[in-house]
RNA sequence: CGGAGCGUGGCGCAGCCUGGUAGCGCGCUACACUGGGGGUGUAGAGGUCGUGGGUUCGAGUCCCGCCGCUCCGACCA
């Protein structure tokens, strides 16, 4: 992509509105703007990181065998009137009405309407177990957005929903969504680490928080100091196998968010025991049949019985990982994206476009890296080269090449690094060298 | 929802107390110089001062209502 004809509309300025180091790079990248309090636009270098996200969550879903589904934004208040939710939800629920005065409601989660579709649709045990999923704009009415899209009114959220025939099964539901949320913030490049939860209004007897460490997070939370050695998903697992043990395996280290922790009983010593702060990407849940109760979905046991499926929900906060992300990685300079989830591989400058073997190299290069399936900006603008380093830095791609006259003289143009921003010289076929493996 | 603030060109702000020609920095346009970390100069464009009413000869400025946004708290994926 050539940055002179791409819409990324950068900022030198802090916008006085954000305040989080996350909504202000945000907008100073120019990934975002506001439209109204906790909702946003998503402008291309925006939506090209939540696409990254999303596909990443997307995958590992599939891969613990979850099937992918989109239901609607706008619900029919008759199923929460059905499950009593309509009522308990309160203001955070969005109430519509339409043309005909029918109750509606832009939601919040999906639990009913999963629900409806199961009984619809499968009634043997022969069916279970079954998880599904989709990926679809959330809203909640909540009495206070703020820190950009980390706590908006409207969000992007994978919602899961497993349907078992009993407990035990149920578990062994909960357990690969557990590893799969493992899985998926680590391709992120996140360290997130499950604490035990209270399962708010979703309800239910068995949950689990995945929080992410960041010095803004904004809630306290604590952990052992050896949390990081648990690292077992390196090997290869499978999936349908007793994913007991490796679940308890990362339960096994103390960790709790300040709502859990209890520092009078806390097992650990105070050199074991680390606090600091994160913030909540994930929420699994087991709720057993509160939901088939209530809009009765049942099916058919071995026996020919009618039971009311046990089951889950699990969400991913997607548009808030894009938030979370740059909480967790970046510098006083801007975004330090990590590899997978980065807008573009590469950031490419010319340092001076009116020369035509700056030009010429970069066209190169840009071939190439095309050629071997890497994305890269292309910043070729009438631009101070300050101004196009700063914003290189700004947008935080993970590898910037930076061709000018100067490197040029001797065959050379430089490859830095964002993260450690270490630099090297290199010739064209040595940077090319680099990334084709 | 309690408390506190803020709405003036695309962005950040001054002007309001004490009413009288709407200003500054950045950005934008053109030209020139410049050219490896947000450069310099010259010339420009761009604003119903959130909105409705009131006071006044005259309102960005004073008064009242409304709307929007932000921060702290309670709440929360």
């Amino acid at each position: 992509m050539r940055l002179s004809n791409y819409f990324i509309p950068t900022l030198k300025d802090n916008p006085k509105d954000a305040q989080i180091t996350s909504h202000r790079f945000m907008l100073r990248a120019g990934m975002i703007q506001q439209a109204s309090a906790g909702i946003y636009s998503w402008l291309p270098l925006g939506l090209r990181v939540l696409k990254k996200i999303e596909q990443i969550v997307r995958e590992e879903q599939n891969a613990v065998g979850a099937q992918e589904i989109l239901m609607p934004t706008i619900q029919s208040a008759d199923l929460w009137k059905e499950s009593g939710r309509y009522d308990d939800y309160g203001k955070e629920l969005l109430r519509l009405t339409d043309r005909h005065g029918r109750d509606m409601l832009y939601g919040p989660t999906n639990e009913e309407q999963i629900t409806e579709i199961f009984r619809t649709h499968l009634k043997s045990y022969r069916s279970l177990p079954l998880s599904l999923y989709h990926i679809q704009w959330k809203f909640r009415d909540e009495v206070r957005p703020r820190f950009g899209v980390m706590r908006g009114r409207e969000f992007l959220m994978k919602d899961a929903y497993s349907f078992d025939l009993n407990y035990e099964n149920a578990i062994k539901s909960y357990n690969k969504m557990f590893i799969a949320y493992l899985k998926t913030y680590a391709r992120m490049g996140l360290k997130a680490i499950p604490m035990a939860a209270d399962s708010g209004p979703i309800g239910g007897d068995m949950s689990h928080e995945f929080i992410i460490l960041a010095e803004t997070g904004e809630s306290e939370v604590y952990y052992q100091k050896n949390w990081f050695d648990i690292n077992t998903l390196d090997k290869d697992i499978d999936i349908n196998g007793d994913l007991q043990p490796l679940v308890d395996s990362y339960l096994s280290c103390y960790a709790a968010t300040d709502e859990k922790h209890d520092p009078e009983n806390c097992p650990l010593t105070e050199e074991e025991l680390i606090a600091t702060r994160g913030i909540e990407v994930g929420h699994i849940f087991y709720f057993g049949a509160k939901y088939s109760d209530a809009l009765n979905a049942s099916v058919a046991g071995y026996d020919g019985v009618e039971n009311h499926v046990h089951m889950g929900s699990y969400g991913v906060g997607v548009s808030r990982l894009v938030g979370a992300i740059i909480e967790a990685s970046h510098d006083e300079k801007g975004i330090v994206w990590p590899e997978a989830v980065a807008p573009f591989d590469i950031g490419l400058v010319n340092v001076k476009i009116d020369n035509a073997k700056c030009s010429e190299i970069c066209h190169e290069l840009y071939r190439r890296f095309h050629q071997i399936g890497l994305e890269v900006l292309y910043d070729d603008r009438d631009e101070r080269t300050g101004s196009k380093l700063a914003d290189m830095d700004l947008i935080g791609l993970p590898w910037q090449i930076i061709v000018g006259p100067r490197g040029l003289k001797s065959g050379v143009v430089e490859l830095k690094n964002r993260k450690t921003g270490s630099s090297e010289e290199l010739t064209i076929d040595e940077v090319l060298g680099k990334f084709i493996n």
